[in-house]
RNA sequence: GCGCCCAUAGCUCAGCUGGAUAGAGCAACGGAUUUCUAAUCCGUAGGCCGGGGGUUCGAAUCCCUCUGGGCGUACCA
């Protein structure tokens, strides 16, 4: 049991006798914020007086006389308005640390409850190559598998690809329309990538082009509005209902202009090619072909089938490239073509149940409370990802016996969670937990969603090779900067540890990045922040990790000995004390990330530890401390530590080196 | 129109169910080096937590309102 809960433990048992809901009490317990108030404080005296009437520093001390916990803090406090403030004993500290020094599993207990969780990440589209935009879900999500799966949760990890799309039907129509042979045969995923954005380009060009006139129409509507608004505003002085009108109008026409400029980039882009233009005047209904392409497939078609069979295990393959290199893997990979058999049947269902109802030829779901119907059967006949996501939960529930479900998946589909989940408790599923794991969106440094200078969505390969390219040459400048005493350079690694160590750190400042934001906050992507060579970054974590493994080369000490050796961690210095006590909260950080799925309380926690051993290797000497007892003592710490860094970034999905 | 979210140091961001003097990192400034890996450590400075009102012992946090921004709004997933 971790200190915190062993805390909570003693104080229930007091707080149970003065209230008959102690669990909100037993939850102000928490860590102090500034160590001067000691180890931990204990909130809850002022809002328990409060409900019962009496004083909050009487009541305080009537917890202190009953508490029973002189085996591990030194006296209980009473602060400030009702503050108790709780100091560990050293004793007791150094025995938890020394219980974990030969612990595998650091002190991290196995969850009492194990639960059975589904997580669905990154779920890219087989269509095309991954993005930015699959970073956060694939990079968070995999954080999450692993450490419910740390925690001995039982957890499947899936892949939800999107393989059944109409996006698909526009590499059908691409591939049988628009095919460059020698393309496909040298590279057939890039050629189809090609396909897809040509296809989709030549589509949404007759889209805007048909577009344009209505635009223009609804732009100089509220021009003129404005404009007749702006003639009379000196009559309306002071007006409030007026102002906000003009602003509204303002603010509309802005966004209609705004949708003109973006309307005619996109005409001019295929315009300024005449190759383009040639494409698309003779394909004028290329977006409706597409349509047919998807429709025909969905519909058995033999052709399009056989195809689909073929493209969509090298597509597969292709992003399987990406995610060993991301040290990524999954349970499952059930796209949405694997719930195509079972739609019909979902609709169905939830007609005879009187859930779904037809409205403007659509099958759809109208929850009460909400504008939005959830639509489940378009007027055409075809599904929609609602009804898969339907027959998804209905899977994972029945065939997987999930007993909780959870999405990591862009914030901005937040309503249709909200609707999906709501669905799925009319469905009957009412004991399932069903969780969104929202993030933001990834910003470039002008604000707005991260871009090439060209405003095309950046690659996610490109993303990962200009990470490990420049950390390739911090790398290198940091290896080429070692000395000898005698000041003659002394590089360590060879060119092949330099490469491995700069794939390590690249990809992992990367993950760090993402994954130290809270992840429902947008974030500014910057390269030059995240491999920083100095603070809250990965390689900070990986160069303490690396020391501390020098440490033992150095010292030629086997660390497995070392912790089977007699030998025990004491304090003689107070950064000793410090980072023990900071090694001891790892089991903390992991239930807060369980507990709100947010990685970030983790990152925060390692980058303290990482602190904590920095300060302690700057005080304390280690292999030159002359008493064996002491050597020994700050050598489990090490490894301790090093153990506790390298788990804690695993857990994130993050590698480290023995050397860098 | 309706709905959701955001605004914290010069910059990038934390701040868990309201708790003590609002924290990190970067940048700035000042220190530490015969380096057990300085990709380090220690320190200084920097804030009306967007404005206003309310709730209470106590508010960055909860409620209302205003301002400024983002996103979503039935047949794309």
């Amino acid at each position: 049991m971790n200190t915190l809960s062993e805390l909570r433990d003693r104080f229930e048992k007091v707080l149970s006798e003065l209230t008959p809901t102690p669990d909100p009490f037993v939850a102000m317990i928490k860590p102090t914020q500034d160590a001067a108030f000691g180890d931990f404080q204990a909130n809850c005296a002022m809002p328990l007086a409060k409900q019962r009437g009496t004083n909050p520093r009487s009541l305080a001390a009537e917890i202190v006389g009953k508490l029973d916990v002189t085996d591990l803090c030194h006296p209980l406090e009473v602060a400030g308005p009702g503050f108790i403030n709780i100091r560990l004993k050293d004793e007791w500290l150094i025995e938890r640390i020394n219980n974990i020094v030969s612990d595998a599993r650091l002190g991290i207990e196995l969850a009492t409850k194990p639960k059975r969780v589904v997580i669905d990440y990154s779920a890219p589209n087989v269509a095309k190559p991954m993005h930015v935009g699959h970073l956060r879900s694939t990079v968070l999500g995999n954080a999450l598998y692993r450490v419910f799966k740390f925690c001995d949760h039982q957890v499947v990890g899936d892949n939800h690809i999107g393989d059944w799309g109409t996006q698909f039907g526009m590499i059908l129509f691409g591939y049988k329309n628009l095919l460059d042979v020698s393309a496909f045969e040298s590279n057939a995923v890039g050629e189809l990538a090609r396909l897809y954005r040509l296809v989709s380009q030549l589509s949404t060009y007759h889209d805007a082009k048909a577009e344009l006139p209505e635009t223009i129409k609804q732009h100089e509507q509220y021009r003129e509005q404005r404009e007749g608004l702006e003639k009379e505003s000196d009559q309306h002085q002071g007006d409030k209902d007026f102002a906000k009108d003009l602003k509204t109008t303002r603010a509309n026409e802005a966004q209609w202009n705004q949708q003109i400029v973006a309307l005619k980039r996109i005409i001019a882009d295929i315009e300024s090619s005449s190759l383009l233009k040639n494409l698309a005047d003779t394909h004028p209904q290329i977006a409706e072909l597409a349509r047919l392409e998807t429709a025909k497939l969905h519909a058995g078609d033999e052709e399009n089938t056989r195809l689909w069979n073929q493209f969509v295990p090298q597509c597969l393959a292709a992003i399987q490239g990406i995610y060993d290199r991301l040290d990524i893997r999954f349970d499952t990979t059930h796209g949405e073509s694997y719930y195509n058999p079972m739609l019909a049947n979902v609709v169905e269902e939830m007609q005879t149940k009187g859930l779904a109802v037809e409205s403007d030829k659509a099958i759809c779901v109208f929850i009460p409370g909400n504008a939005a119907p959830f639509l489940i059967r378009k007027s055409d006949g075809a599904f929609t990802y609602a009804t898969t996501d339907l027959a998804t939960i209905r899977y994972r529930v029945k065939d997987l016996n999930a007993d909780t479900m959870i999405y990591v998946v862009d914030t901005r589909q937040s309503e249709h969670f909200r609707l999906l989940f709501e669905t799925a408790r009319l469905w009957g599923y009412v004991d399932r937990q069903f969780v969104h794991v929202n993030f933001g969106t990834i910003l470039g440094k002008d604000n707005k969603p991260y871009k090439t200078r060209s405003g095309d969505t950046v690659g996610l390969e490109s993303l990962l090779d200009a990470a490990v390219a420049k950390a390739r040459q911090i790398v290198n400048e940091n290896d080429d900067r070692k000395k000898d005493d005698a000041g003659n350079p002394t590089p360590e690694l060879d060119d092949v540890t330099r490469a491995a160590v700069a794939e390590t750190v690249g990809i992992g400042a990367i993950k760090y990045a993402d994954l130290r934001h809270n992840r429902e906050s947008d974030y500014v992507y910057d390269e030059d922040k995240m491999l920083a060579t100095t603070g809250d970054t990965a390689t900070y974590m990986q160069y303490a990790y690396a020391r501390v493994c020098g440490i033992f080369r150095r010292g030629a000490i086997n660390r497995e000995t070392l912790r089977n050796e007699a030998g025990h961690i004491r304090f003689t210095h107070p950064s000793e004390r410090a980072l023990s006590l900071q090694l001891l909260r790892f089991s903390e950080a992991l239930d807060g990330v369980l507990s709100e799925c947010r990685p970030n309380i983790l990152t925060d926690y390692l980058f303290t530890t990482a602190n904590s051993f920095s300060t302690f290797y700057q005080e304390c000497k280690v292999l030159k401390e002359q008493d064996a007892a002491i050597r020994t003592s700050r050598l489990l710490l090490c490894d301790l530590t090093a153990r506790v860094i390298a788990t804690g970034l695993e857990l994130l999905g993050i590698k480290t080196c023995e050397q860098m």
